[in-house]
DNA sequence: CAAAAAACTCGACCGCGGTCGAAATTAACT
DNA sequence: AGTTAATTTCGACCGCGGTCGAGTTTTTTG
C-alpha cells in the first residue's frame, strides 16, 4: 500500500529531468552522456532506463518541461488585433526562435517530433497537437471575422501552416536561410501564398488542362 | 601523375557503396555495422572514413545511387495531360512510395535531408534541389497553360508543395496516416488548399482585421 | 634510381548508448 | 517478528560509430 515506492519513483524521475535540464543546458545533448546524467541525478546508469526508454526520451521530457509552459498561452500573447498573416508569422517565428535558440537542440527536437522512430512513445505527438491547437485558435478567430473562407478544413489548415514552418526549419538547417530576418521573410512569403492560393484570378481547379 | 591512385580510389569508393547496397538491403541500415561494410567491401574499417565522413553519408550515397536515376525523368513520366493537381499528387506519391518502401530507410533519409547535422556535406541539398526542379517544371508548364497565376514565385511555389509533402511524411511516421490511400487523400487535400488559397471569395490579404 | 614527401590503409582503441542479471530494497503474508 | 515474493537499483559488460598514429604504398624530387 504505502506510497513510499511511488513517491520515490516520482522523485527519481524528476531528479533525472532536473539533471537533464542542467547538463543539456550546459554541455548540450550530445555532449552529455547518460552516465553523466546518472551521476548528476545520483542514480545508477541502468536505473535511468527504468524511467525512459532511451536517451531521446529524456530529451523529449526535457523539452516538454520547457515547452508546455509556452504553448498554452502562446496564441494569447500574439497581438489579437494584428492582421492574420502577421499573427501567424509572429506565432511561428516565436516557436522558431525558441526551437533554434540552441541549434543542436532544435534539430534533435524536430527530428524526433516530425519523424520519430517506432520506439518513441506518443509524447512527441502530444507536443505538436498542442501547438496545432494554438494555430487553429488563430484561424478560427480569423474565420469568425470573415478573413478566411467558410469551407476551410479546420484540421488541414493548421497542418498546412505547420508544414510551411517545417520547411522553413529545414531551410535553416540546410543553410539556405541564415538569420531570423530571412526566415521571417520566407515564412511570410509562404504563408501569403497559402492564404492567397496559386490560381489565376477566376481560375477553377476542376478545369482540365488542355492544349498539348 | 599516373592515375593508379585515382582509379583505386574510385574503385574502393564504389566497392563500399556496392557493399552498402547489398548489406543495407539485406539487414537494414541499423542492422549493418561499419565493420560489416568494411569486411564486405574488403577494406579496413578506418579506410571507410577516408571516403565518407560518417555512416549516414554512406547511406546518402546509397540513396543517391537509387534516386538520381529516378529524378531526372521523373516529371516526364507523369501524364502530362492530367490536371495539375493530379500531376502533383502523382509526382509526390511516387516519391512518397519510394521513400517509405522501407520504413527505416525513409526515416533516416528524410531526417538527413531535411534536418542535417553540420557534419553532413551538401549531398542532401543536391538531392532535394533536383527534386524541386522536377516540381518546378510541372508548375512552369501549368503556368504556361494559364492554370497558375502569373506572379507566382517560382522558387517558393515548389518549396510550398515540398513542405506539404514533408508534413504528410511526418504524419506517416507519427502514425496519423497508415496507408497510401490515406496519404494520397491528405496530400490531395493540402495541395488543393495550396492552389485554391484560404481566403474568402473577393477577400483581400492587405485588409486589416477589425471587429474586436 | 634513390630518397624524401605525400597519400592512403588499417585495426587497436575510445567513449557512448543500451542490456542484463545479481544484489538490494520494499511489499505481502503468516 | 520472520519469510517469501515482487520491484527496483546498479555497474560490469556488449556492440557500435568513430579516431588515431604506426605502417604501407604511391608520387614527387634531385
Amino acid at each position: 500500500m504505502s506510497g513510499i515506492r511511488a513517491k520515490k519513483k516520482r522523485e527519481t524521475r524528476s531528479a533525472i529531468i532536473e539533471a537533464a535540464i542542467r547538463l543539456f543546458g550546459e554541455k548540450g545533448f550530445e555532449g552529455t552522456s547518460v552516465e553523466d546524467l546518472a551521476r548528476e541525478a545520483g542514480v545508477g546508469k541502468g536505473t535511468i532506463y527504468g524511467y525512459f526508454q532511451n536517451k531521446n526520451e529524456i530529451f523529449l521530457a526535457f523539452c516538454e518541461e520547457e515547452l508546455e509552459i509556452t504553448y498554452g498561452a502562446l496564441h494569447e500573447e500574439i497581438d489579437p488585433e494584428a492582421r492574420l498573416l502577421d499573427r501567424l508569422v509572429a506565432l511561428f517565428m516565436r516557436q522558431f526562435r525558441f526551437v533554434t535558440e540552441n541549434r543542436e537542440f532544435g534539430r534533435i527536437l524536430i527530428r524526433e517530433m516530425a519523424f520519430p522512430p517506432e520506439t518513441t512513445s506518443g509524447k512527441s505527438r502530444e507536443l505538436d497537437a498542442s501547438f496545432l491547437e494554438a494555430v487553429a485558435k488563430i484561424l478560427l478567430k480569423a474565420q469568425g471575422r470573415g478573413d478566411l473562407k467558410i469551407g476551410l478544413d479546420t484540421f488541414l489548415a493548421p497542418v498546412h501552416f505547420y508544414a510551411l514552418y517545417l520547411v522553413a526549419l529545414s531551410g535553416w538547417y540546410n543553410g539556405y536561410v541564415e538569420n531570423y530576418m530571412e526566415v521571417e521573410m520566407s515564412l511570410r512569403g509562404l504563408f501569403r501564398q497559402a492564404l492567397e492560393g496559386m490560381m489565376p484570378p477566376g481560375g477553377e481547379i476542376t478545369v482540365l488542362g488542355e492544349s498539348a
